[in-house]
DNA sequence: CACTAATTATAAG
DNA sequence: TGTTATAAATAGT
């Protein structure tokens, strides 16, 4: 639907990758109000985009009673998998179990930051040394990249600015000399270039 | 999208109620795919029939996990509705917050070792760059010290075995010297000085 | 389920 | 964000 076929796949173009979102995602909710109504079935849907804002629609009868009503539907499946699962005993292991994983990673994340070395043996910090300097050329060709698109962006800018400057300029002339015309003379004073350089389509934060 | 116009309210015929719904649900749920697929977004559809019968689309990473999400993601405006109880519910939400905190460690991980980075903009790109050369700097002055204390350990060594072959070799010349004298004559091919360089006092493992 | 006619969604600019 | 040409979804049969 629209001015091209369209592949199911990645949209790889950032910026048209957003705006295809930004459309569809209108879509997909406005589509899900409509079932929902017109067939009187209960619907629940949840996005998370790629940089993890949620929207979601759900039929009147709201989100968690769905999701419950989910839950409850694949819980004889889930019985099957995992017999038991309910317990206290389960749920403080599983707590025990997350902890330590966090332990773990704020570990290493001290150690990434350049903490806690005292640990690490030579071949140790070797290795977070060649990690980091991996990583540190890795951001930096990505910072390379987000700072070469952005001068582009703003040469593509400051050239559509100038185009408007200018037929503004070729304007304002044409106006004064007609203007001074039919007064009978040209005022040298009343003319002018204007170089309008702000104040233009700044986006809605 | 068909030969008539279509009122947004609840179909009164059964019959073109269930075949609207049957043919809404799967563009709904090719809708859902397609989101998914071309913007790299995690949907999760719930649809419920009138009767109760379930249809369900979600993004590779399962149904579960991006319900999870969810949950994690309006976990604050629970906390306002739910005062904290020792019942499944905290175990649940408690999970959840762990489960959260370990997202976001990973998260912080992966930047550090410079993945994902599409999500950050300039400024973090920026942000993280200085962090990780603040790391490599700390991570370097740790190893040039480790390496330090590792050469100076060496030389020790390296002396104390060195002091210890010079006594030896004195003996050894003093008892050559000593049996000579005895049998009345020098050997001038039995005079050497031993390098003893190793096999000295290597520590267990 | 297949076929259109007509509506609706949306890709591209 | 708004517009338009075109693809896609679908109501009615």
């Amino acid at each position: 639907m629209g001015r091209g076929r369209v592949q199911l796949k990645r949209i790889e173009n950032k910026i048209s990758r957003q705006v295809t979102f930004s459309k569809r995602r209108t879509g997909l909710l406005k589509k899900a109000h409509e079932i929902s109504v017109l067939c009187d079935a209960d619907v629940a849907l949840i996005v998370f985009s790629t940089k993890g804002k949620l929207f979601e629609y759900s039929t009147h009868s709201s989100m968690e009673s769905i999701l419950e009503r989910y839950e409850r539907y694949s819980y004889a499946e889930k019985l099957l998998i995992a017999p038991e699962a309910e317990t206290l005993a389960s749920w403080t292991l599983e707590s025990s179990k997350l902890k330590a994983k966090i332990e773990v990673l704020e570990k290493n994340i001290r150690h990434y930051a350049g903490e806690e070395l005292d640990q690490l043996n030579l071949r140790d910090l070797q290795n977070v040394e060649q990690q980091i300097e991996t990583a540190l050329k890795r951001i930096r060709t990505k910072k390379n990249q987000a700072m070469h698109e952005s001068i582009s962006e703003l040469h593509k800018k400051e050239k559509a600015l100038q185009e408007r400057n200018n037929s503004l300029s070729k304007k304002v002339l044409l106006a004064i000399h007609q203007s001074s015309f039919e007064r009978g003379g040209i005022s040298t004073n009343s003319c002018c270039i204007l170089h309008h350089d702000a104040d233009v389509d700044d986006p809605p934060h």
